[in-house]
RNA sequence: GGAGAUGUCGCAUAGUUGGUCUAGUGCGCCACAUUGGAAAUGUGGUAUACCCGCAAGGGUAUCAAGGGUUCGAAUCCCUUCAUCUCCGCCA
C-alpha cells in the first residue's frame, strides 16, 4: 500500500498509476473518506479528552454523582461517531489496500505483455544438425518421468523426475543455493503452509477480502492456512514489526521451498511436459534494503539470475515489463527468459521485481535511518531458479543425437564429476 | 489431541481487593558534567502511530491481539494468538 500523506500530496500522480497499470482509480473516493475521516477523529479525540478529565476528577470529588452523569453523557455522543468513524475507517483501509504502487519512470508503458520490451539478447540459441527432441521426449526415452502414472496418482498438472533427471534437479537447487550463499544470502528453508495474512502482506491481491484470493491460492479445508505459492511471502514478513538499523541492510535471503499454484486461469496451456504444474521447487531471492539502495539492489538480483543462465549454459533475454503487465505492487519488472529449442521460443524462467516500500508498509517493517527518523524498507525479490520448468531448457539446449544430455561444467561436480546423462535406453 | 502455566515501554522485572499507573525500578542506549583520557559516578533524556497546529505545543490510542463490564481497566469477564512444561502421537 502506498502512504496516505502520499495520495493526498500527489494525487495525479496515483491517478496516473492507475491507468498505466489498468486498475480501477479510487483516488476521488480515497480523498473524500480521508477527509471525513479525519474530521470524525478531531471530534472524537476533543471530546473524549473531555471525557477523561471528568473521569479524573471523580476519585476526589465529594458530588460523583453529575460528573458521571456528564461523563456517561459524553460517552454516547462518542459512540455515534465512533460507528460512523470504524465504518469510514475500514472502507478506507479497503479501498487503499487497491491503490497500486506507482510504476517507475524507467518501466516501458504499455497495456499487456506484448507491449514488454527487450532489452538484451545474451548467447545464440544453438543450431542443431539432427532435429532436437522437445522435453517429454527427452523425458520418455531416458525414463525420466512417467505423467500417466503420475497423474492417476496425485491428478493433473504434477509431476514426478526419476533417476537422473531427478538428480539434476536437486544438483541445479543447490547450484544456485551455493551461489547466492557464496553471495552474502542467508539460506531459508520456508515452510508451505501459512496463514492468508501473509499472502497479502506481499501484495499480490488487492483490497481486504480474503476470497479474492480463493482463486489462484489452495486453501487447506476446516483450517485458517493455506498453501504458499512463493517463498517471498514468507520472507517478505520475517521483519514485520521491527525496526532495523540501516547499517544492517541490505538483508539478502534465499529461501528454497516447495511452492504451489492453483493454475487456475491456465486451462489448457502447457499441459505437455513439466513446464506449468501444481507444486514446484523454487529457490528465491529476497531483499531488504533502503530505497536509496534499491536500484542497485534490483541490479544485483537480476545479475544473479543471469548468471545463472549463463553457468546453466542457456541462452536467454532480458525483457523490461511494461506498466499494465508488471503487477500491482510493483515499481519495476524484468523477467528473464530462457530459449526453449522444442517452442522456438525464449520462455519465462525468473521474474526480478522491485517493490518500493509497497510490502514493508504492509508488514510494518521499518529501518532507522542515519538521521534517527523510522522509514519504510525497500523490499525486492527475484527468482533464484524454478524447478522443474529450468529442467527443460537444460535438457533441450544440451541434448545429443541418442537423447543423452550434456551437463553444463558448473554443474558437473554437483552431478558427481559425470559429464552426460541419459541416452543408455 | 489432552492437562497446566505464562504473555507489561530494547532486555529484565514491579504492579492482579479497578481510580495520584498519563506504568515504578534495574540494565542498556543518548546527551551533558566530572577526568589528562577512560572507567566509575552524577544529572537529564530515552516508544510508536494518528489527529489539531505555520510553529511552539496540545490531544487520542497502544501493558500479546480483539471484544465486553464500568464514570474509570495493565488490573475483572469472554474470544483468539503465541510461548513454556507434562502426557499422547509421529517423520
Amino acid at each position: 500500500m502506498l502512504d496516505i500523506k502520499f495520495i493526498r500530496e500527489n494525487p495525479d500522480a496515483v491517478k496516473r498509476a492507475c491507468e498505466l497499470k489498468g486498475f480501477t482509480d479510487y483516488t476521488d473516493q480515497i480523498l473524500e473518506l480521508d477527509a471525513r475521516v479525519r474530521e470524525l477523529k478531531t471530534v472524537t479525540q476533543s471530546k473524549t479528552a473531555e471525557k477523561n478529565k471528568i473521569t479524573r476528577e471523580i476519585p476526589t470529588a465529594t458530588d460523583k454523582a453529575p460528573l458521571i452523569a456528564a461523563s456517561k453523557a459524553i460517552a454516547n455522543e462518542i459512540a455515534n461517531d465512533m460507528a460512523e468513524l470504524d465504518e469510514k475507517e475500514k472502507q478506507l483501509t479497503d479501498l487503499l489496500h487497491r491503490v497500486p504502487q506507482i510504476p517507475s519512470d524507467a518501466a516501458p508503458i504499455g497495456r499487456d505483455d506484448t507491449e514488454n520490451v527487450e532489452v538484451r539478447r545474451v548467447g545464440t540459441p544453438r543450431e542443431f544438425d539432427f532435429t532436437p527432441r522437445p522435453q517429454w521426449d527427452l523425458l520418455e526415452m531416458n525414463g525420466w518421468w512417467k505423467p500417466e502414472k503420475i497423474a492417476s496418482i496425485c491428478g493433473t498438472r504434477t509431476y514426478a523426475l526419476f533417476g537422473e533427471a531427478a538428480e539434476l534437479e536437486l544438483a541445479i537447487e543447490t547450484y544456485v543455493l551455493q551461489k547466492l550463499m557464496g553471495k552474502g544470502f542467508t539460506f531459508v528453508s520456508c515452510p508451505s503452509i501459512t496463514k492468508p495474512q501473509t499472502i497479502f502482506n506481499a501484495g499480490h491481491f488487492m483490497g481486504t477480502d480474503p476470497s479474492v484470493m480463493a482463486n489462484d491460492v489452495f486453501m487447506l479445508t476446516d483450517t485458517d492456512r493455506c498453501l504458499a505459492g512463493t517463498a517471498e511471502i514468507i520472507l517478505n514478513c520475517l521483519h514485520s514489526d521491527e525496526v532495523l538499523n540501516e547499517k544492517d541492510l541490505p538483508i539478502k535471503y534465499a529461501g528454497f521451498s516447495p511452492c504451489f499454484r492453483k493454475e487456475a486461469g491456465a486451462a489448457g496451456r502447457d499441459t505437455r511436459g513439466i513446464v506449468r504444474i501444481h507444486q514446484f521447487n523454487k529457490v528465491e531471492q529476497y531483499i531488504y534494503c533502503t530505497p536509496e539502495q534499491s536500484d542497485e539492489m534490483h541490479e544485483h538480483l537480476l545479475n544473479n539470475l543471469c548468471e545463472v543462465m549463463e553457468d546453466l549454459e542457456l541462452p536467454y533475454r532480458v525483457i523490461a515489463a511494461c506498466t499494465g503487465d508488471m503487477g500491482f505492487n510493483k515499481v519495476k519488472m524484468n523477467d528473464v527468459e530462457a530459449w526453449f529449442p522444442s517452442e522456438g521460443a525464449y520462455r519465462e524462467l525468473g521474474s526480478c521485481s522491485s517493490i518500493g516500500q509497497f510490502q514493508a508498509r504492509r508488514t510494518n517493517t521499518r529501518y532507522r535511518d542515519k538521521n534517527g527518523n523510522m522509514q519504510f524498507c525497500a523490499t525486492l525479490n527475484n527468482t533464484g531458479i524454478a524447478l522443474p520448468r529450468a529442467i527443460v531448457p537444460v535438457i533441450e539446449n544440451h541434448q545429443n543425437p541418442d537423447g543423452s544430455i550434456n551437463i553444463p561444467k558448473k554443474l558437473q561436480p554437483l552431478m558427481g564429476g559425470r559429464t552426460k546423462i541419459g541416452g543408455k535406453h
